[in-house]
DNA sequence: AATTACGACAACCGCCTCTCA
DNA sequence: TTGAGAGGCGGTTGTCGTAAT
């Protein structure tokens, strides 16, 4: 009777992740891009969680270049207006926030906005083309889209577009990020294979457009990271013949992947910069 | 200093949709 | 065409930190 469970939950783990378990996740996920799907993660990482809840975890907080909190104006405007369109879609709303995810917008409404909306809009429902927010949520909408509304896309795509000095800063951080795991790559050899690393690193983000958040619609056997995630900062050769030997691997990764997360980190605080100033110009452009 | 209230956000739940055999 | 499996998504809950009393 009724649907199945997606894992047993008497011997998965829940609650708070660990700093190792998301080592173990991150590694994996980035090691092995494209090679399978959630559910059979956790067994081959070796990690007791459920596979929808790795999935939670990578998706919302341990993709790179992903923001949390610090929401700006414009980002506040964006999603007023479209919660004004479209109501709770979160996961159309995070689209159009670069870095954001749909339980950050999800819960920023709630806890922030949700009160100011509620102050400074009429009761009465909005016109929302048919699509009104979802049934429990009785919040009256507006007849009309707030005022004052950046196109965040335009002007990111602007910036994007631009041969500033914003986009020779990133290029520069990325170069140095390379160098550095260039250097590292040298004395590496692949935990999983023994192969010495292959340093294969993404286009620069200056030079190739971020992708668009987490509306992503990926194939039932891949990763559904995001185009510029997918890419592992490093590939052994014949990766998608690629076998797994379950948590000893994963630990392998773990140890191997200790120092990679401290260029992540390096990674996601200097995008987490050059995001905030592209915003900021963007909207004296506008 | 101790307790309570509240805010922020990570994580979970369960339904819906999509894909593929 | 259909059913099972997997992913996507919105709503809700749990936990922790902090301000207020």
């Amino acid at each position: 009777m009724g649907r199945s469970p997606c894992c047993d939950k008497a011997s998965v783990k829940r609650g708070p992740w660990s700093r190792e378990e998301d080592a173990v996740l991150r590694s994996f996920i980035q090691r092995f891009a494209n090679a399978g799907n959630w559910i059979t993660l956790p067994q081959k990482a070796g990690l007791r969680r459920c596979g929808k809840s790795c999935r939670l975890r990578w998706l919302n907080y341990l993709r790179p270049a992903l923001r949390h909190g610090g929401f700006t104006e414009e980002e506040d405007s964006i999603i007023l207006s479209l919660y004004g369109e479209i109501g709770s879609k979160w996961s159309v709303i995070a689209a159009k926030l670069r870095g954001r995810t749909d339980n950050d917008v999800k819960n920023y409404w709630n806890t922030k906005l949700k009160k100011r909306y509620m102050l400074t809009t009429a009761p009465s429902p909005p016109a929302t083309g048919g699509d009104s927010p979802s049934g429990g949520d009785q919040t009256p909408l507006p007849a009309t889209p707030p005022p004052a509304v950046v196109n965040l896309d335009t002007a990111l795509s602007t910036v994007d577009e631009d041969d500033g000095d914003l986009t020779h800063e990133s290029e520069r951080l990325y170069a140095e990020l390379m160098g550095l795991i260039d250097q590292k790559s040298t004395t590496s050899s692949c935990p999983s294979t023994g192969e010495s690393m292959s340093s294969s690193p993404p286009p620069p983000p200056g030079t190739s457009p971020a992708a668009t958040g987490s509306a992503g619609s990926a194939s039932s056997t891949t990763w559904p990271v995001d185009v510029d995630d997918t890419t592992p900062l490093y590939e052994c050769s014949g990766r998608s013949s690629v076998e797994l030997h379950g948590a000893s691997d994963a630990h392998a990764f773990a140890a191997a992947a200790s120092w990679l997360d401290s260029f992540q980190d390096l990674l996601a605080s200097s995008y987490d910069e050059l995001i905030a100033l592209q915003l900021a110009r963007a909207a004296v452009m506008l």
